[in-house]
DNA sequence: TGTGACATATAAGTCTGACTTTTTGTTCTC
DNA sequence: GAGAACAAAAAGTCAGACTTATATGTCACA
Protein backbone atom coordinates (compact mmCIF):
# COMPACT_ATOMS: atom_id res chain seq x y z
CA UNK A 1 0.00 0.00 0.00
CA UNK A 2 0.76 3.58 0.57
CA UNK A 3 4.57 3.73 1.75
CA UNK A 4 4.20 6.77 3.46
CA UNK A 5 8.27 8.04 3.87
CA UNK A 6 7.94 11.30 2.06
CA UNK A 7 10.35 13.66 3.49
CA UNK A 8 12.41 12.88 6.44
CA UNK A 9 9.56 13.71 8.81
CA UNK A 10 7.36 11.00 7.24
CA UNK A 11 10.62 8.45 7.87
CA UNK A 12 10.86 9.58 11.39
CA UNK A 13 7.20 8.95 11.86
CA UNK A 14 7.26 5.42 10.42
CA UNK A 15 9.60 4.83 13.28
CA UNK A 16 8.13 6.98 16.11
CA UNK A 17 4.53 5.95 15.53
CA UNK A 18 4.37 2.18 15.35
CA UNK A 19 7.01 2.50 18.45
CA UNK A 20 4.50 4.99 20.58
CA UNK A 21 0.96 2.64 19.18
CA UNK A 22 3.04 -0.78 20.68
CA UNK A 23 3.51 0.90 24.01
CA UNK A 24 7.30 0.91 24.07
CA UNK A 25 6.57 4.86 25.31
CA UNK A 26 3.69 3.91 27.59
CA UNK A 27 0.83 6.92 28.76
CA UNK A 28 2.32 9.19 30.60
CA UNK A 29 6.11 8.70 28.99
CA UNK A 30 8.13 12.41 28.67
CA UNK A 31 10.00 12.63 25.38
CA UNK A 32 12.05 16.01 24.64
CA UNK A 33 12.22 17.07 21.02
CA UNK A 34 15.90 17.64 20.96
CA UNK A 35 16.87 14.19 22.29
CA UNK A 36 14.70 12.91 19.69
CA UNK A 37 15.82 14.87 17.33
CA UNK A 38 19.30 13.57 17.75
CA UNK A 39 18.35 10.03 18.21
CA UNK A 40 16.84 9.83 14.84
CA UNK A 41 19.58 12.44 13.40
CA UNK A 42 17.28 14.82 12.20
CA UNK A 43 17.06 18.49 12.61
CA UNK A 44 14.62 20.37 15.34
CA UNK A 45 12.04 21.56 12.59
CA UNK A 46 12.15 17.94 11.01
CA UNK A 47 11.37 16.37 14.38
CA UNK A 48 8.83 19.04 15.76
CA UNK A 49 6.89 18.94 12.13
CA UNK A 50 6.79 14.78 13.42
CA UNK A 51 5.48 15.64 17.06
CA UNK A 52 2.51 18.13 15.36
CA UNK A 53 1.61 15.11 13.28
CA UNK A 54 1.49 12.89 16.21
CA UNK A 55 -0.36 15.24 18.21
CA UNK A 56 -2.96 15.76 15.50
CA UNK A 57 -3.24 12.07 15.94
CA UNK A 58 -3.88 12.46 19.91
CA UNK A 59 -1.12 10.55 20.05
CA UNK A 60 1.14 12.97 22.71
CA UNK A 61 0.81 16.23 23.88
CA UNK A 62 3.06 18.74 23.90
CA UNK A 63 3.49 20.89 26.82
CA UNK A 64 6.16 23.92 27.31
CA UNK A 65 8.84 23.01 29.86
CA UNK A 66 7.54 19.44 29.95
CA UNK A 67 8.13 18.27 26.85
CA UNK A 68 5.88 15.77 24.97
CA UNK A 69 4.17 13.83 27.07
CA UNK A 70 2.48 10.29 25.29
CA UNK A 71 -1.24 10.43 26.04
CA UNK A 72 -3.55 7.48 27.16
CA UNK A 73 -4.60 5.28 24.71
CA UNK A 74 -8.44 6.20 25.16
CA UNK A 75 -7.55 9.25 24.23
CA UNK A 76 -5.84 8.10 20.60
CA UNK A 77 -7.28 9.15 17.35
CA UNK A 78 -7.62 5.19 16.45
CA UNK A 79 -9.79 6.14 13.20
CA UNK A 80 -6.94 7.87 12.00
CA UNK A 81 -5.72 5.24 8.78
CA UNK A 82 -1.72 5.63 10.02
CA UNK A 83 -3.00 4.85 13.69
CA UNK A 84 -4.83 2.33 12.22
CA UNK A 85 -1.97 0.79 10.02
CA UNK A 86 0.67 0.92 13.16
CA UNK A 87 -1.28 -1.24 15.31
CA UNK A 88 -2.50 -3.36 12.77
CA UNK A 89 1.51 -4.08 12.17
CA UNK A 90 2.37 -3.73 15.90
CA UNK A 91 1.92 -6.26 19.14
CA UNK A 92 -1.83 -5.66 19.51
CA UNK A 93 -3.07 -6.50 16.24
CA UNK A 94 -5.27 -9.27 17.26
CA UNK A 95 -6.67 -6.78 19.47
CA UNK A 96 -7.08 -4.02 16.60
CA UNK A 97 -8.39 -6.49 14.25
CA UNK A 98 -11.43 -7.29 16.79
CA UNK A 99 -12.17 -3.85 17.11
CA UNK A 100 -12.29 -3.40 13.37
CA UNK A 101 -14.41 -6.03 12.78
CA UNK A 102 -16.73 -5.43 15.17
CA UNK A 103 -17.44 -2.04 13.97
CA UNK A 104 -17.41 -3.82 10.42
CA UNK A 105 -20.55 -5.58 11.67
CA UNK A 106 -21.89 -2.39 13.00
CA UNK A 107 -21.84 -0.15 9.60
CA UNK A 108 -21.72 -2.38 6.52
CA UNK A 109 -25.26 -4.16 6.99
CA UNK A 110 -26.46 -0.41 7.18
CA UNK A 111 -24.26 0.17 4.17
CA UNK A 112 -25.59 -2.67 1.85
CA UNK A 113 -29.27 -1.13 2.69
CA UNK A 114 -28.11 2.18 1.25
CA UNK A 115 -26.62 0.22 -1.67
CA UNK A 116 -29.55 -1.28 -2.22
CA UNK A 117 -31.59 2.14 -2.78
CA UNK A 118 -28.75 4.27 -3.88
CA UNK A 119 -26.46 2.09 -6.29
CA UNK A 120 -25.89 3.19 -9.26
CA UNK A 121 -26.16 0.60 -12.66
CA UNK A 122 -22.43 0.83 -13.12
CA UNK A 123 -22.10 0.00 -9.36
CA UNK A 124 -24.63 -2.68 -9.29
CA UNK A 125 -22.53 -4.22 -12.43
CA UNK A 126 -19.36 -3.92 -10.63
CA UNK A 127 -21.00 -5.71 -7.76
CA UNK A 128 -22.01 -8.47 -9.56
CA UNK A 129 -18.74 -8.59 -11.31
CA UNK A 130 -16.50 -8.99 -8.30
CA UNK A 131 -19.10 -11.67 -6.65
CA UNK A 132 -18.49 -13.63 -9.72
CA UNK A 133 -14.95 -13.18 -9.31
CA UNK A 134 -15.11 -14.70 -5.80
CA UNK A 135 -17.24 -17.38 -7.18
CA UNK A 136 -14.69 -18.30 -9.50
CA UNK A 137 -11.46 -18.02 -7.46
CA UNK A 138 -13.41 -20.02 -4.83
CA UNK A 139 -11.91 -23.13 -5.14
CA UNK A 140 -8.21 -24.51 -5.51
CA UNK A 141 -6.11 -22.10 -3.09
CA UNK A 142 -6.54 -18.98 -5.46
CA UNK A 143 -6.44 -17.39 -1.66
CA UNK A 144 -5.03 -14.31 -3.02
CA UNK A 145 -7.24 -13.71 -6.11
CA UNK A 146 -10.13 -14.19 -4.21
CA UNK A 147 -8.98 -11.98 -1.92
CA UNK A 148 -8.89 -8.95 -4.55
CA UNK A 149 -12.90 -9.61 -5.40
CA UNK A 150 -13.44 -10.03 -1.74
CA UNK A 151 -12.25 -6.38 -1.29
CA UNK A 152 -13.32 -4.83 -4.18
CA UNK A 153 -16.91 -6.10 -3.10
CA UNK A 154 -17.03 -4.70 -0.29
CA UNK A 155 -15.45 -1.74 -1.48
CA UNK A 156 -18.06 -1.14 -3.68
CA UNK A 157 -21.04 -1.43 -1.17
CA UNK A 158 -19.34 1.26 1.00
CA UNK A 159 -18.99 3.47 -1.74
CA UNK A 160 -22.32 2.61 -3.17
CA UNK A 161 -24.38 3.62 0.30
CA UNK A 162 -23.98 7.18 -0.51
CA UNK A 163 -22.35 8.16 2.91
CA UNK A 164 -18.46 9.33 2.90
CA UNK A 165 -18.16 8.11 6.17
CA UNK A 166 -18.46 4.51 5.04
CA UNK A 167 -16.77 4.82 2.08
CA UNK A 168 -13.29 6.14 3.70
CA UNK A 169 -13.95 2.91 5.59
CA UNK A 170 -12.81 1.12 2.45
CA UNK A 171 -9.56 0.99 3.38
CA UNK A 172 -9.82 -0.58 6.69
CA UNK A 173 -11.85 -3.21 5.72
CA UNK A 174 -9.27 -3.97 2.96
CA UNK A 175 -6.74 -3.88 5.65
CA UNK A 176 -8.97 -6.57 7.97
CA UNK A 177 -9.55 -8.77 4.96
CA UNK A 178 -6.07 -8.89 3.97
CA UNK A 179 -5.29 -9.33 7.82
CA UNK A 180 -7.28 -12.57 7.79
CA UNK A 181 -6.22 -13.94 4.34
CA UNK A 182 -1.92 -13.19 4.87
CA UNK A 183 -1.87 -13.52 8.92
CA UNK A 184 -5.11 -15.56 10.56
CA UNK A 185 -7.41 -18.42 9.80
CA UNK A 186 -7.27 -18.34 5.89
CA UNK A 187 -5.91 -21.74 4.98
CA UNK A 188 -8.15 -23.22 2.66
CA UNK A 189 -10.38 -22.29 0.76
CA UNK A 190 -13.20 -20.20 1.63
CA UNK A 191 -16.22 -20.67 2.93
CA UNK A 192 -18.80 -21.69 0.11
CA UNK A 193 -21.39 -20.62 2.36
CA UNK A 194 -19.99 -17.10 2.95
CA UNK A 195 -19.67 -17.33 -1.16
CA UNK A 196 -22.70 -17.74 -1.67
CA UNK A 197 -23.64 -14.82 0.27
CA UNK A 198 -21.86 -12.24 -1.06
CA UNK A 199 -23.51 -13.25 -5.14
CA UNK A 200 -27.08 -13.26 -3.34
CA UNK A 201 -25.68 -9.42 -1.54
CA UNK A 202 -25.78 -8.00 -5.01
CA UNK A 203 -28.36 -9.60 -6.35
CA UNK A 204 -30.09 -8.00 -3.47
CA UNK A 205 -28.43 -4.40 -4.45
CA UNK A 206 -29.21 -4.78 -7.79
CA UNK A 207 -33.03 -6.04 -7.30
CA UNK A 208 -32.90 -2.64 -5.12
CA UNK A 209 -34.11 -5.05 -1.98
CA UNK A 210 -32.90 -2.59 1.21
CA UNK A 211 -33.99 -4.90 3.80
CA UNK A 212 -32.88 -8.41 2.08
CA UNK A 213 -29.36 -6.63 1.48
CA UNK A 214 -28.97 -5.89 4.86
CA UNK A 215 -30.18 -9.37 6.46
CA UNK A 216 -27.44 -10.59 3.85
CA UNK A 217 -24.69 -8.65 4.64
CA UNK A 218 -25.33 -9.06 8.50
CA UNK A 219 -24.64 -12.74 7.59
CA UNK A 220 -21.81 -12.27 6.61
CA UNK A 221 -20.44 -10.18 9.35
CA UNK A 222 -21.58 -12.49 11.37
CA UNK A 223 -19.29 -14.84 10.07
CA UNK A 224 -16.67 -12.72 10.41
CA UNK A 225 -17.28 -12.20 13.84
CA UNK A 226 -17.19 -16.09 14.84
CA UNK A 227 -14.00 -16.56 13.10
CA UNK A 228 -12.34 -14.88 15.88
CA UNK A 229 -14.37 -16.11 18.35
CA UNK A 230 -16.47 -13.27 18.63
CA UNK A 231 -19.98 -14.41 20.05
CA UNK A 232 -23.12 -13.01 18.50
CA UNK A 233 -26.08 -14.64 20.21
CA UNK B 1 -15.42 23.06 23.88
CA UNK B 2 -11.79 22.07 23.57
CA UNK B 3 -10.54 25.62 22.02
CA UNK B 4 -7.76 24.48 19.88
CA UNK B 5 -5.57 27.46 19.50
CA UNK B 6 -2.00 25.89 20.88
CA UNK B 7 0.69 27.89 19.75
CA UNK B 8 0.54 29.76 16.11
CA UNK B 9 0.26 26.87 14.05
CA UNK B 10 -2.86 26.14 15.69
CA UNK B 11 -3.89 29.36 15.18
CA UNK B 12 -3.35 29.12 11.30
CA UNK B 13 -5.25 25.99 11.47
CA UNK B 14 -7.91 27.05 12.57
CA UNK B 15 -8.34 29.45 9.97
CA UNK B 16 -7.03 27.47 6.99
CA UNK B 17 -8.85 24.63 8.23
CA UNK B 18 -12.48 25.68 7.98
CA UNK B 19 -11.54 27.08 4.90
CA UNK B 20 -10.35 24.42 3.16
CA UNK B 21 -13.26 22.23 4.15
CA UNK B 22 -15.95 24.82 3.65
CA UNK B 23 -14.36 24.34 0.10
CA UNK B 24 -13.12 28.20 0.04
CA UNK B 25 -10.44 26.57 -1.76
CA UNK B 26 -11.28 23.89 -4.19
CA UNK B 27 -9.76 20.31 -5.10
CA UNK B 28 -6.94 21.48 -7.07
CA UNK B 29 -5.87 24.29 -5.74
CA UNK B 30 -2.44 24.89 -5.14
CA UNK B 31 -1.13 26.99 -2.30
CA UNK B 32 2.63 27.88 -1.70
CA UNK B 33 3.86 27.63 2.01
CA UNK B 34 5.78 31.51 1.78
CA UNK B 35 2.70 32.83 0.88
CA UNK B 36 0.52 31.24 3.45
CA UNK B 37 3.07 32.22 5.54
CA UNK B 38 3.41 35.52 4.75
CA UNK B 39 -0.84 36.44 4.63
CA UNK B 40 -0.77 34.35 8.24
CA UNK B 41 2.11 36.47 9.21
CA UNK B 42 4.04 34.08 10.79
CA UNK B 43 7.31 32.26 9.87
CA UNK B 44 7.40 29.51 7.66
CA UNK B 45 8.22 27.00 10.04
CA UNK B 46 5.05 27.56 11.79
CA UNK B 47 3.04 27.26 8.52
CA UNK B 48 5.23 24.09 7.79
CA UNK B 49 4.21 22.72 10.80
CA UNK B 50 0.22 23.80 9.92
CA UNK B 51 0.47 22.49 6.22
CA UNK B 52 2.33 18.90 8.00
CA UNK B 53 -0.88 18.33 10.11
CA UNK B 54 -3.16 18.79 7.09
CA UNK B 55 -1.79 16.65 5.35
CA UNK B 56 -1.90 13.73 7.98
CA UNK B 57 -5.60 14.62 7.85
CA UNK B 58 -5.66 14.10 3.75
CA UNK B 59 -7.10 17.56 2.83
CA UNK B 60 -3.96 18.62 1.46
CA UNK B 61 -0.60 17.22 -0.45
CA UNK B 62 2.25 19.11 -0.49
CA UNK B 63 4.96 18.15 -3.52
CA UNK B 64 8.13 19.99 -4.04
CA UNK B 65 8.02 22.26 -7.27
CA UNK B 66 4.11 22.52 -7.57
CA UNK B 67 3.36 23.64 -3.91
CA UNK B 68 -0.11 22.58 -1.53
CA UNK B 69 -2.58 21.12 -3.39
CA UNK B 70 -6.10 20.39 -2.02
CA UNK B 71 -6.86 17.15 -2.48
CA UNK B 72 -10.47 15.90 -3.44
CA UNK B 73 -13.01 15.34 -0.97
CA UNK B 74 -12.95 12.22 -1.56
CA UNK B 75 -9.59 11.65 -0.12
CA UNK B 76 -10.41 13.69 3.31
CA UNK B 77 -10.01 11.83 6.78
CA UNK B 78 -14.13 12.65 7.60
CA UNK B 79 -13.43 10.73 10.69
CA UNK B 80 -10.97 12.66 12.47
CA UNK B 81 -12.38 15.29 14.95
CA UNK B 82 -10.82 18.51 14.04
CA UNK B 83 -12.55 17.82 10.30
CA UNK B 84 -15.52 16.80 11.72
CA UNK B 85 -15.90 20.39 14.21
CA UNK B 86 -14.70 22.57 10.46
CA UNK B 87 -17.25 21.22 8.85
CA UNK B 88 -20.05 21.27 11.16
CA UNK B 89 -19.48 24.61 11.37
CA UNK B 90 -19.30 25.85 7.95
CA UNK B 91 -21.38 25.35 5.22
CA UNK B 92 -21.96 22.05 4.59
CA UNK B 93 -23.15 21.38 8.30
CA UNK B 94 -26.21 19.77 7.31
CA UNK B 95 -24.56 17.03 4.83
CA UNK B 96 -22.27 16.35 7.35
CA UNK B 97 -24.76 15.77 9.87
CA UNK B 98 -26.64 13.30 7.70
CA UNK B 99 -23.98 11.53 7.32
CA UNK B 100 -22.92 10.90 10.85
CA UNK B 101 -26.71 10.27 12.09
CA UNK B 102 -26.26 8.06 9.28
CA UNK B 103 -23.07 6.54 11.19
CA UNK B 104 -24.83 6.96 14.46
CA UNK B 105 -27.72 4.25 13.06
CA UNK B 106 -25.39 1.78 12.20
CA UNK B 107 -22.81 2.00 15.13
CA UNK B 108 -25.47 2.69 18.63
CA UNK B 109 -27.48 -0.24 18.41
CA UNK B 110 -24.54 -2.67 18.07
CA UNK B 111 -23.04 -0.76 20.85
CA UNK B 112 -25.83 -1.19 22.98
CA UNK B 113 -26.28 -4.61 22.43
CA UNK B 114 -22.60 -4.93 23.88
CA UNK B 115 -23.25 -2.89 26.61
CA UNK B 116 -25.82 -4.94 27.71
CA UNK B 117 -23.23 -8.03 27.52
CA UNK B 118 -20.19 -5.82 29.17
CA UNK B 119 -21.40 -3.06 31.15
CA UNK B 120 -20.18 -3.00 34.55
CA UNK B 121 -22.71 -2.59 37.65
CA UNK B 122 -21.13 1.15 38.22
CA UNK B 123 -21.97 1.82 34.03
CA UNK B 124 -25.33 0.57 34.75
CA UNK B 125 -25.85 2.81 37.62
CA UNK B 126 -24.36 5.91 35.35
CA UNK B 127 -26.89 4.97 32.35
CA UNK B 128 -30.23 4.95 34.94
CA UNK B 129 -28.98 8.16 36.37
CA UNK B 130 -28.52 9.72 32.75
CA UNK B 131 -31.81 8.37 31.90
CA UNK B 132 -33.33 9.47 34.93
CA UNK B 133 -32.13 13.06 34.27
CA UNK B 134 -33.41 13.04 30.67
CA UNK B 135 -36.83 11.92 32.39
CA UNK B 136 -36.90 14.96 34.69
CA UNK B 137 -36.10 17.37 32.39
CA UNK B 138 -37.86 16.06 29.64
CA UNK B 139 -41.02 18.83 30.20
CA UNK B 140 -40.55 22.74 30.92
CA UNK B 141 -38.31 23.88 28.56
CA UNK B 142 -35.40 22.84 30.25
CA UNK B 143 -33.71 21.42 26.87
CA UNK B 144 -29.89 22.45 27.90
CA UNK B 145 -30.17 20.03 31.17
CA UNK B 146 -32.24 17.00 28.37
CA UNK B 147 -29.42 16.97 26.47
CA UNK B 148 -26.14 16.87 29.07
CA UNK B 149 -28.08 14.03 30.18
CA UNK B 150 -28.29 12.52 26.80
CA UNK B 151 -24.84 13.33 25.56
CA UNK B 152 -24.04 11.42 28.87
CA UNK B 153 -26.08 8.47 28.20
CA UNK B 154 -24.64 8.11 24.74
CA UNK B 155 -21.31 8.41 25.65
CA UNK B 156 -22.00 5.43 28.52
CA UNK B 157 -23.36 2.99 25.96
CA UNK B 158 -20.71 3.69 23.36
CA UNK B 159 -18.06 3.55 26.33
CA UNK B 160 -19.60 0.34 28.15
CA UNK B 161 -19.43 -1.77 24.64
CA UNK B 162 -15.75 -2.30 25.68
CA UNK B 163 -14.93 -1.12 21.59
CA UNK B 164 -12.47 1.54 21.51
CA UNK B 165 -13.51 2.80 18.23
CA UNK B 166 -17.44 2.93 19.33
CA UNK B 167 -15.73 4.32 22.45
CA UNK B 168 -14.12 7.13 20.58
CA UNK B 169 -17.34 8.39 19.02
CA UNK B 170 -18.52 9.88 22.14
CA UNK B 171 -17.32 13.29 20.70
CA UNK B 172 -18.98 12.74 17.61
CA UNK B 173 -22.53 11.90 18.77
CA UNK B 174 -22.58 14.49 21.33
CA UNK B 175 -21.65 16.87 18.53
CA UNK B 176 -25.01 15.76 16.50
CA UNK B 177 -27.21 16.33 19.58
CA UNK B 178 -25.76 19.53 20.32
CA UNK B 179 -26.49 20.99 16.93
CA UNK B 180 -29.66 18.95 16.98
CA UNK B 181 -30.83 21.25 19.96
CA UNK B 182 -29.05 24.30 19.45
CA UNK B 183 -29.59 24.82 15.53
CA UNK B 184 -31.70 22.28 14.12
CA UNK B 185 -35.45 21.06 15.23
CA UNK B 186 -35.39 21.13 18.52
CA UNK B 187 -37.53 23.79 19.85
CA UNK B 188 -40.18 22.03 22.26
CA UNK B 189 -39.97 19.28 24.92
CA UNK B 190 -38.16 16.19 23.67
CA UNK B 191 -40.50 13.17 21.97
CA UNK B 192 -41.68 11.88 25.13
CA UNK B 193 -41.40 8.15 23.04
CA UNK B 194 -37.85 8.86 23.21
CA UNK B 195 -37.48 9.78 26.22
CA UNK B 196 -39.17 6.56 27.19
CA UNK B 197 -37.03 4.89 24.70
CA UNK B 198 -33.89 5.87 26.87
CA UNK B 199 -35.33 4.45 29.61
CA UNK B 200 -35.96 1.00 28.47
CA UNK B 201 -32.44 1.28 26.63
CA UNK B 202 -31.00 1.49 30.51
CA UNK B 203 -32.56 -1.08 31.98
CA UNK B 204 -32.45 -3.40 28.77
CA UNK B 205 -28.64 -3.32 29.26
CA UNK B 206 -29.29 -3.91 33.37
CA UNK B 207 -30.91 -7.08 32.49
CA UNK B 208 -28.37 -8.49 30.13
CA UNK B 209 -30.45 -8.13 27.22
CA UNK B 210 -28.92 -7.34 24.72
CA UNK B 211 -31.28 -8.20 21.86
CA UNK B 212 -33.86 -6.01 23.18
CA UNK B 213 -31.34 -3.16 23.74
CA UNK B 214 -30.52 -3.40 20.25
CA UNK B 215 -33.73 -2.93 18.98
CA UNK B 216 -34.55 -0.18 21.70
CA UNK B 217 -31.51 1.41 20.98
CA UNK B 218 -32.23 0.69 16.90
CA UNK B 219 -35.91 2.28 17.34
CA UNK B 220 -33.46 5.82 19.12
CA UNK B 221 -31.77 5.88 16.26
CA UNK B 222 -34.24 5.91 13.57
CA UNK B 223 -36.21 8.82 15.27
CA UNK B 224 -33.28 10.75 14.74
CA UNK B 225 -32.97 10.11 11.09
CA UNK B 226 -36.71 10.59 10.66
CA UNK B 227 -35.83 14.12 12.15
CA UNK B 228 -33.47 14.73 9.70
CA UNK B 229 -36.48 13.19 6.78
CA UNK B 230 -33.75 10.26 6.37
CA UNK B 231 -36.32 8.06 5.50
CA UNK B 232 -35.44 3.71 6.70
CA UNK B 233 -38.15 1.55 5.88
C1' DT C 1 4.41 23.90 60.13
C1' DG C 2 2.16 25.70 56.40
C1' DT C 3 1.48 29.23 52.85
C1' DG C 4 2.27 32.63 49.82
C1' DA C 5 5.21 35.39 46.70
C1' DC C 6 9.21 35.38 44.10
C1' DA C 7 13.16 33.70 41.47
C1' DT C 8 15.13 30.36 38.37
C1' DA C 9 15.88 26.83 35.26
C1' DT C 10 14.02 24.28 31.47
C1' DA C 11 12.03 22.83 27.31
C1' DA C 12 8.99 24.18 23.81
C1' DG C 13 7.98 27.89 20.64
C1' DT C 14 9.37 31.23 17.13
C1' DC C 15 12.05 33.53 13.62
C1' DT C 16 15.54 34.12 10.09
C1' DG C 17 18.64 33.13 6.48
C1' DA C 18 21.30 30.10 3.86
C1' DC C 19 21.55 26.02 1.46
C1' DT C 20 19.87 21.45 -0.93
C1' DT C 21 16.87 18.61 -3.64
C1' DT C 22 13.36 17.37 -6.53
C1' DT C 23 10.45 18.19 -10.26
C1' DT C 24 8.37 20.66 -13.96
C1' DG C 25 8.50 23.10 -18.13
C1' DT C 26 11.23 25.01 -21.71
C1' DT C 27 14.46 25.08 -25.13
C1' DC C 28 17.80 23.30 -28.01
C1' DT C 29 19.33 19.81 -31.11
C1' DC C 30 18.97 16.11 -34.27
C1' DG D 1 8.38 15.76 -33.71
C1' DA D 2 11.07 13.11 -30.23
C1' DG D 3 14.47 13.23 -26.91
C1' DA D 4 18.08 15.28 -24.09
C1' DA D 5 20.02 19.06 -21.64
C1' DC D 6 19.04 23.01 -18.90
C1' DA D 7 16.98 26.45 -15.87
C1' DA D 8 13.73 27.92 -12.57
C1' DA D 9 10.58 27.24 -8.83
C1' DA D 10 8.95 25.53 -4.72
C1' DA D 11 9.35 22.44 -0.96
C1' DG D 12 12.71 20.40 2.09
C1' DT D 13 16.50 20.70 5.40
C1' DC D 14 19.58 22.65 8.66
C1' DA D 15 21.76 25.61 12.26
C1' DG D 16 21.66 29.14 15.53
C1' DA D 17 19.81 32.80 18.17
C1' DC D 18 16.18 34.37 20.65
C1' DT D 19 11.40 34.40 23.26
C1' DT D 20 7.93 32.62 26.28
C1' DA D 21 5.46 29.88 29.27
C1' DT D 22 5.65 27.17 33.33
C1' DA D 23 6.96 23.67 36.76
C1' DT D 24 9.56 23.71 40.69
C1' DG D 25 12.38 25.10 44.28
C1' DT D 26 13.46 28.90 47.75
C1' DC D 27 12.66 31.87 51.27
C1' DA D 28 10.28 35.04 54.09
C1' DC D 29 6.40 35.51 56.83
C1' DA D 30 2.44 34.12 59.49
Amino acid sequence: MTTRGRGLHGHVLESLGPAITAGEYPPGSVLRTDELAQRFEVSRSVMREAVRVLESMYLVESRRRVGVTVRPKAEWNVFDPQVIRWRLAGADRPHQLRSLTVLRSAVEPIAAGLSARHATAAQCAELTECALGMVANSRGHKLEEYLVHDVAFHRVILNASGNEMFARLGDVVAEVLAGRTHHEVMFEDPDPAAVTLHVQVAEAVRAGDASRAEELTRQITVGALQELDILAP
